[in-house]
DNA sequence: TGTTTATTATACGAATTTCATAAAAAATAA
DNA sequence: TTATTTTTTATGAAATTCGTATAATAAACA
C-alpha cells in the first residue's frame, strides 16, 4: 500500500493493468493475469494494492490526470486558435481511444458501486480543471466571451464521433484533410470579433 | 446438436459468439454472456452445442470457410493481375482483423488441446484449397510457372504486417497510396515473361 | 562473510463463477 | 385444445479467483 511510485514493479503492474483493462475491461482481467504479464509475483501486488479495484482506480486516475495535463498545456500553448482547435480534436480523438468502452462499461454498469462513485468524482475534478484553463484563455481574448466552454467541448466530442462516419470520411482522401476541414469550420465560428 | 443452421436462435448465438471471441478470445467469454447478448436461453444453447468448445469450432470453421470462398472467387475473377494482387492484399488485411490475436492465442496456447488440433486440421484444409485454386491460375498463365504459391502467400502476409509500420505509412498521404505502391511492386515481379 | 531485506514460489481456504443439466412455467404452433 | 419449443429458475459439481500465510530464494548491505 506504500506509494512507491518509482518502484519498477509498481510501474510494471500499472502499465500492464492499463493495457489489459483497456482491452478487456475490469472484470475479465484477473490479478493473476496482471501479475503474470507484468512479471511480478502476486504477493508484491498486494504490497502495493489492497485489491484489484484499488489498482483500477489508480489506472483511471492516471489516465484522467494525463488528459488534464495535456489539455491545460494545449490551452496555454502559444499557437494560433486554428492550431489549438485542431490539436483539441486530435487530443479528444486520442482520448476516446485511450479510455476504452470495455473499461468504462465495467466501471459504470458493473456491480462495483465503489468504482462508479470514484469515476464520477474524478471526472468532475477533471471538468473543473479544464474549465478553469478555458476561462483563463477566454479572459485572454482567445475565444469569444459569450461562448460557453461546455458547448465547444461537447461539440468537439461530437465531431470526433462524426469523424468515424465512413460516408463522411469517404469524401476526403485522407483523415488529415477531414480534420483540416473541421478545424476551419470551428475556428472561424468562435474567434472573437475584432 | 441438430444442425439447424437456418434457426434464428442458432445464428444469433454464432454471430454473438464470433463478436465476443474476436474481442476477448475464448476463455474470457462465458456461455452465459453469449446467451445474454444473443438473447437466447442457456438451455437452447445446449440444444445446439454440447459445450463452448463446440461453438468455438463452428465459429472458427465459418471464418476459415469464408476466407477460402473469398480467395477462390478472387483467383477466378476476370480481372488483371494487378487488381488481383491488390485485392489479395486487402483480403488478407481484412482477414487478419477478422481472426483476432486474442482468439488465436487462446486456441493455440490455451489449455484446450482439442481446439488446437481442430484449428490445425482446418488450417491445413484451407491451405490445400487455396493452393488448388492457385495452381489452376498458374496453369492458365496468370502467374509465373516457377513461382511457388507458398512464397507469394507468405510474402503478402508479411506485407500486411509491414503496412502496419507507422514509419512506412508516414511516407504516404493515404493507405490507398501505400497499397497501390505495394501492388505495383509485387505485380511487376511475378507476371509471366512474355 | 553473515545479516537483513525484498521478492518469489507454493499452498491454501473461502468466496465466487462457470458449467451443464433438470425440473416446472410460459410461449408458440399445430 | 394438444403438442412442441423455449424460457425461467434451481441445482450440484467443477473450476476460477481472491487474498493470505509460509517457506524458499535472491539482492542488498555491512
Amino acid at each position: 500500500m506504500d506509494k512507491q511510485e518509482n518502484n519498477p514493479k509498481y510501474e510494471a503492474l500499472v502499465k500492464t493493468a492499463r493495457e489489459l483493462f483497456w482491452r478487456h475491461g475490469f472484470k475479465r482481467v484477473s490479478v493473476q493475469e496482471i501479475c503474470m504479464k507484468a512479471e511480478v509475483s502476486k504477493m508484491t501486488f498486494y504490497k502495493f494494492f489492497s485489491n484489484k479495484t484499488e489498482l483500477a482506480k489508480q489506472v483511471f486516475s492516471n489516465e484522467v490526470d494525463d488528459s488534464i495535463v495535456k489539455f491545460n498545456r494545449l490551452i496555454d500553448e502559444d499557437i494560433s486558435v486554428h492550431d489549438k482547435i485542431e490539436k483539441m480534436i486530435l487530443l479528444k480523438a486520442e482520448g476516446t481511444n485511450n479510455i476504452s468502452k470495455e473499461f468504462m462499461q465495467d466501471f459504470y454498469m458493473g456491480s462495483e458501486p465503489e468504482l462508479k462513485t470514484f469515476v464520477e468524482a474524478k471526472t468532475r475534478e477533471a471538468w473543473t480543471g479544464m474549465l478553469h484553463s478555458w476561462k483563463k484563455a477566454q479572459q485572454a481574448g482567445i475565444f469569444r466571451d459569450d461562448l460557453k466552454p461546455e458547448f465547444l467541448i461537447q461539440v468537439s466530442f461530437g465531431l470526433v464521433e462524426l469523424m468515424k462516419d465512413e460516408k463522411l470520411a469517404g469524401l476526403f482522401s485522407s483523415p488529415q484533410e477531414l480534420i483540416l476541414e473541421f478545424t476551419k469550420f470551428i475556428a472561424y465560428g468562435i474567434t472573437p470579433r475584432t
